[in-house]
DNA sequence: CAGTATTACTTGGCGGGCCACATGTCTACG
DNA sequence: CGTAGACATGTGGCCCGCCAAGTAATACTG
């Protein structure tokens, strides 16, 4: 074998690509990539926490709170106080970021449709089976390490 | 179907996932991702230009600059003003950055593993398809966009 | 040989992510 | 009731990547 790490290094340049490719079709929405994912959480389910976000996204804390507050900015957004947990903040949509969603699911569409062009639905559900594996393989590595039964 | 983008859904949170690995694997030799990749191509070839460098790993020539920047600063490698073009950098490893490909082997061969986990040899290849087609799906979008036959 | 591209590299700016640390709030327990 | 521990956020610091703009040097052309 020549090269070492051969999957490893394919996944980086898929991540690579997938990211650039994902920057370049959100750009019309005005969004950055990993913006839309939170947004797609509002649309999902309006009102929710930053803490709730953050689990469901698999996202440290701080980075919610920095995507939010830009989001809060471009007008997407509000964080109000919880009215039941002073410590929380309710992330909820506006017109604007409900709006938006069209677009970006539109966008999303595109993305999906390149980065599987050309795949059978065979072919497609065999992808899918192995980025599960992969992301498996090393989400139990990482959140129980040896834990859990 | 109940989501959209399901591909890319989980190519950004396996992107994520294998970062992570990564960079805790490979905290053991002081590197961030990315670092190692541009040290690899050192292994591979000293004495090169940040800008064969770029090219090699498909990355915008300041980031080389910067990565290059880092590792200079840890000693693992000298930048020196080309004898045939003063416009360039010559980049070349120093015995310290020599001594790591070792540890670095070892900690990707460990990612590897991990990322790979379970899979028969050939669930492996076929991983190595799949991924290689969806890079060249979307690499293709961002190169040429219509252009060569 | 002058003048205009082209190329190599930097720097500044912007985002995504993460970690560590600080702050204000619950919550649960003695 | 009071206090320790869990929790929700916010900030500063770092790194990776990208783009845009700027500088210096080389290549190409008339």
């Amino acid at each position: 074998m020549k090269e070492y790490g051969e999957v490893s290094h394919l996944v980086t340049r898929v991540a690579r690509a997938h990211w650039a490719a994902a920057s370049s079709l959100l750009q019309q929405c005005g969004l950055y990539p990993g913006q839309e994912l939170l947004l797609m959480r509002l649309w999902e389910s309006d009102h929710q926490s930053q803490t709730s976000l953050a689990k469901a996204l698999r996202l440290d804390p701080s980075t919610v709170t920095r995507t939010v507050q830009r989001l809060e900015q471009q007008g997407l957004l509000t964080r109000r106080p919880s009215p039941t947990d002073r410590r929380a903040v309710v992330v909820s949509l506006t017109p604007e970021g409900r709006e938006l969603r069209g677009k970006v699911e539109e966008s999303w569409a595109e993305l999906e449709a390149l980065t599987t062009k050309g795949m059978s639905e065979r072919q497609r559900t065999e992808t899918l089976r192995t980025l599960r594996r992969i992301e498996q393989n090393l989400c139990a590595a990482a959140d129980g390490p040896g834990k859990q039964a």
